[in-house]
DNA sequence: CATTGCTGTGTAAGCGTTTACGCATCTATT
DNA sequence: AATAGATGCGTAAACGCTTACACAGCAATG
């Protein structure tokens, strides 16, 4: 059924039925009620592609997401598309997915869609080289916004950007292990020159002094890596009393490397890590770790994006997500110490 | 740029541009080649919306997946998802998300873009009660075609199905217990009345017996309660030399209490579980489970959508996709065997 | 040489909306 | 009572494509 066909069964002009979906123009409250009921009724629904062809806004948008098919990396995305999903539908916005990296041949997917018109703007993420060029071209010509996550952003009008920045998360770990009591502790991460290695330490020098080079080691990924992490680190003597490790997945191995030196978690030996991936409230015991609400960091996306598309408030192009300790059961004062939780 | 512009400027009519981008009426191929290559070259790209509304179809399909916001559910979503992209692009056709069972005000979303003629058709995944009412009116008017996953299919026509059949990877769990000489087997489910113990026991009744219902005990969802499994399972005495369990998850845990109990895998117990999610590998040892294909059923589900859509050949409403048991290293023959194989 | 049939291209009428504009009515002002 | 401004609604021209139809050119046929 047609807007037309539609407006002359309940007696009125095509203009009118419009006016009365919108709520925009001049109408009658009595003719707008009767024509939005008479439209439940009779069930009518205006289409989709003449709305956006008239308005030359397709309120829609598109997600391109670099998808390295790793383990985590989906359950990331997965949580980052959940928030994008909640904002969006909230102000009644469609989502078109970007299949991982793909191209159409010689373009970017995205690009097509964007200069197709069949999105109004899009988001980008862990895409560690946007295309500049292009997207210069197209943003500066045409009303079409960007907002990239969690990398760099190329500073440019009607580009934002929405980052992680993992240093409050840290700062709580070293707060929590210092104020412990916990003096020697271990580091176990997958690659060297992790800046959240630096975080760490900076913020352990804060507190309660830098973790020695010999507690630290690069292991690598896997679960398997994570034991073999903890098998090295624990051949030192003393043996750390806590140990910082980069990943939760990293973190199930190494705790089970502990376990089977013979140590009991959280008594001998503390374990905190970080990412909070669903698995790590069923480690035993549950994971104390870092989390990452990666279910934000999409809504904060989405809502700069909505911002910039309809043209509100002169939005501040850039943002900052934060992580959060959560405490469960891997973390606790080192043996010798008298539980003494606060020393303020 | 309109396609209006774009022809005017290389001294064509829009009909020939137009004539040249879909390969179809009447063309000379030197003119094609021509207004090919000059597209390339200006930068021009037809408007999706304008097509969409011409062609009266959308090259778009949503996927409405009830999402249950379950720790597993998500990794299986993720994975369909992807078969259903591969597909989808190599089409050249677009996925719109319905955010997780979310529904517009009185109507659900998928109904609305069916109306509203923003997706040519669907793929439904989970959702136990598909709307058959509103479904059957859609589907017989117009031009919409739907594919359920995983649940039941309402036989209607232009309402296809593509089902997921354990028995494959069950009857081959059966089969490579019962040649290794296993006996005692033990079986750890989430819940009474699930189809899967039928199936192990039907297969194992053919092979060298079925388990006992001492032997069956059914815990719930988390690794805790696997872990609690496996403890009340092995106070029998003979205790199981294997055991089933219903899913990775659960088999955490109880291999966890195994190991606890003092036992070795797979030398002392065998386990063998279902579903290998990516953290399956990486158990220590790795575990031996059911592969469950996502991504096929999603490609499964995309391809007999785009043959209904396009009204290829007469399909098939309905197909299956099995599962099929990967061996790791939790299984092996029990201890008093001598290491027969196969005692064919 | 006139006719036929085929080929390549342009013209214009859709596709289903939105919205600027104009025209009645209707109330409030002089 | 005549005029001005509001108000509610319909008409028609976009929006940017596709495609049926018409038409000119051209080769093959009688």
């Amino acid at each position: 059924m047609t807007i037309e066909e539609f407006a002359r069964k309940i007696g009125v002009s095509s203009a009118t039925v419009s006016r009365a979906i919108h709520g925009r123009g001049r109408i009658s409250p009595q003719t707008r009620q009767m024509v939005l009921q008479r439209m439940e009724e009779m069930g009518f629904t205006p289409n989709l592609h003449a709305q956006s062809l008239a308005h030359r806004r397709s309120r829609t948008i598109g997600l391109e997401y670099l998808g390295q098919t790793e383990v985590l990396s989906d359950m990331f995305l997965i949580a980052l598309a959940r928030g994008i999903q909640r904002v969006l539908t909230e102000h009644s916005y469609n989502l078109l997915l970007n299949p991982v990296g793909v191209t159409t041949e010689k373009e970017s997917l995205l690009r097509r869609w964007a200069r197709s018109r069949a999105v109004d703007g899009a988001i980008v993420v862990g895409n560690p080289d946007v295309p500049v060029q292009w997207l210069q071209k197209l943003v500066a010509q045409k009303a079409f916004c960007v907002v990239i996550v969690h990398h760099p952003p190329p500073p440019m009008a009607n580009v934002g950007c929405v980052t992680l920045d993992l240093s409050r998360g840290i700062a709580q770990v070293a707060e929590l292990l210092c104020s412990l009591g916990h003096r020697q502790v271990g580091y176990i991460g997958s690659i060297p020159g992790d800046p959240v290695l630096d975080m760490l330490q900076a913020e352990m020098e804060k507190r309660c002094g830098s973790i020695p080079a010999e507690y630290i080691v690069h292991v690598g990924e896997t679960p398997d890596r994570g034991a073999q992490g903890a098998y090295t680190l624990f051949r030192h003597n003393p043996r750390p009393t806590a140990v910082f490790v980069r990943t939760d997945v990293l973190a199930i191995g190494a705790m089970r490397a502990i376990r089977e030196m013979g140590f009991c978690i959280p008594r001998d030996v503390s374990v905190i890590a970080h990412d909070d991936v669903p698995l790590a409230q069923f480690t035993d015991p549950p994971l104390t770790t870092v989390r990452v609400d990666y279910e934000q960091l999409g809504k904060s996306a989405v809502e700069m994006l909505l911002a910039m598309l309809e043209r509100r408030e002169p939005v501040s192009l850039s943002q900052t997500v934060h992580t959060s300790l959560v405490q469960r059961a891997t973390v606790a004062p080192p043996l010798h110490h008298t539980l003494s939780l606060r020393e303020d």
